[in-house]
RNA sequence: CGGGGUGUAGCAUAAUGGUAGUGUACGCGGUUUGGGACCGUGUGGCCCGGGUUCGAUUCCCGGCUCCCCGACCA
């Protein structure tokens, strides 16, 4: 991609309105536009953040059985009726209009009583058990107040995935092995360190459920961490009875405050129940199927690695969600030799599927074209100039390190050959 | 939803009861060229509605907007 021919650019300042620092950074960067509050445009930079992220998710949500689907956003009233949860009273986050056609419709804020509808077609007996069902999809929440940028807004991606298994065995099996997806995903997207798997209240038909908080100053939400176990509670689980449970001393919790990047959640039966998803089982009995949801947000994930990685000069992506590898800055472009050079740099690149952007920008001065790299924070910058032309050798600068290396052609092309 | 703020050019900001200045960005001319250079020049603006007033961007009322604190938050 040629950075002439990008949609956005970069700008000095942040809007006065955004406050918080992945907001901010997204915005100056050129990611993310805000168009009201609670809702953002994702420009082609964040639009590809967001695409790195979704395979991510993909491959790991595929490699436990999940299976792929996408489910309408429009909702009508009588399916949620039947779990209770169409009631404004009970619901305070619906967006709801009305049909022209008569009646009223709610934009889905969650998908546990659609998803069970359809299975009540597909499922009927113990041998039809487990399945696994994801989609990413937009979700809408009539939040009170939309806050942090792209943390907590009212229109939002979010990959959700219902588990339906026929015994407890079977859910708890798929519960893990869900935990542990998550656990790698947020160690792909670079915040696996910081993300703790947190023990916050079940409900009616399990003690715990989890949440994967990582820990962060700009988080809304506030975990107890006990770091040589491992392990964090949240609030509603700071009880004694509950600590012993877990091994813990409350002597041991440090509070922090923390980014909910993702929710993992037993149902039990209470939606097979209510919506009547039932299956026969092997003594012919008919039982109401077990169910689980699990929760990711995309755009909450890209906001999480922005907070938590980027430094004073900008945004320094993990390689894993970099909307490009390497950011091929142009200098002396006015000088015929040296474009031609760096123009057959950027095709070779290019060629051997590398994700380039080139900064091919003949006007702009060297010292705005670092401070945009910097800012947009690609992992890997290759300079090529009149300098590294004569001398044979490209600088190559790692974005998180600030490391710089000189290399041949050669040994850039095989550089990054190999990782991609 | 309770409380507190806010709204001036694409963006960031200043002043003002007599129609607005600066930076940046953008156009043009020129000097520059490895960390957001400089000179000259030009384009471009007071959230909406009502009230007070000879006159309102400014004061008052209402609305909307956005931000913050709290509450809320599978």
């Amino acid at each position: 991609m040629r950075q002439t021919k990008l949609f956005t650019k970069t700008r000095k300042e942040a809007p006065a309105d955004e406050v918080a620092k992945n907001a901010q950074l997204l915005s100056r960067a050129g990611y993310i536009y805000k168009n009201m509050a609670g809702a953002y445009s994702f420009l082609p930079l964040g639009l590809k953040v967001i695409d790195k992220i979704n395979t991510i998710v993909r491959e790991e949500m595929d490699g436990i059985g999940g299976q792929e689907v996408h489910m309408p956003s429009l909702q009508e009233s009588t399916l949620w009726q039947q779990s209770d949860r169409w009631d404004d009273e009970k619901v305070d986050v619906w967006f709801k209009t009305k049909l022209k056609a008569g009646g009223e419709v709610g934009l889905a804020w969650t998908h546990e009583e659609v998803i069970t509808d359809i299975m009540r077609q597909y499922v009927s007996s113990y041998k039809d058990l487990p399945f696994f069902i994801y989609q990413i999809q937009t979700k809408f929440r009539n939040e009170m107040r939309a806050k942090s940028g792209i943390m907590r807004t009212r229109e939002f991606w979010m990959k959700d995935l219902y588990s339906f298994c026929a015994t407890e065995e079977q859910h708890a099996e798929f519960y893990e092995a869900c935990a542990s997806a998550y656990q790698r995903i947020f160690d792909r997207i670079g915040i696996g360190e910081k993300t703790y798997r947190t023990f916050a209240s079940g409900g009616a038909f399990t003690k715990f459920s989890h949440e994967f908080q990582t820990l962060a100053d700009a988080g809304e939400d506030i975990v107890y961490v006990s770091e040589q176990k491992g392990v964090a509670v949240n609030e509603e689980v700071l009880a004694e009875a509950d600590l012993s449970e877990l091994g813990v001393d409350k002597e041991d919790l440090v509070q922090k405050k923390s980014i909910e990047v993702g929710n993992i959640f037993s149902l039990g039966t209470k939606f097979s129940e209510a919506i009547g998803l039932y299956y026969k089982d092997s003594d012919g009995e008919q039982r109401p199927v077990i169910m689980g949801s699990y929760g990711i947000g995309p755009a909450r994930a890209m906001g999480t690695v922005v907070d938590l990685l980027s430094d004073e000069k900008g945004i320094v992506w993990p390689e894993s969600v970099a909307p490009f590898t390497v950011h091929l800055v142009g200098l002396n472009l006015d000088d015929a030799e040296v474009r031609d050079h760096s123009e057959g740099v950027y095709n070779a690149l290019h060629d051997r599927g590398i994700e380039v952007l080139f900064d091919d920008r003949v006007e702009a001065r060297p010292g705005e074209k670092f401070a945009d790299s910097d800012l947009i924070g690609i992992p890997y910058r290759v300079v090529v100039s009149k300098k590294t032309k004569e001398e044979g050798k490209f600088e190559v600068v790692t974005r998180k390190s600030g490391e710089v290396r000189y290399l041949t052609e050669d040994e850039l092309y095989a550089d990054f050959g190999t990782q991609s």
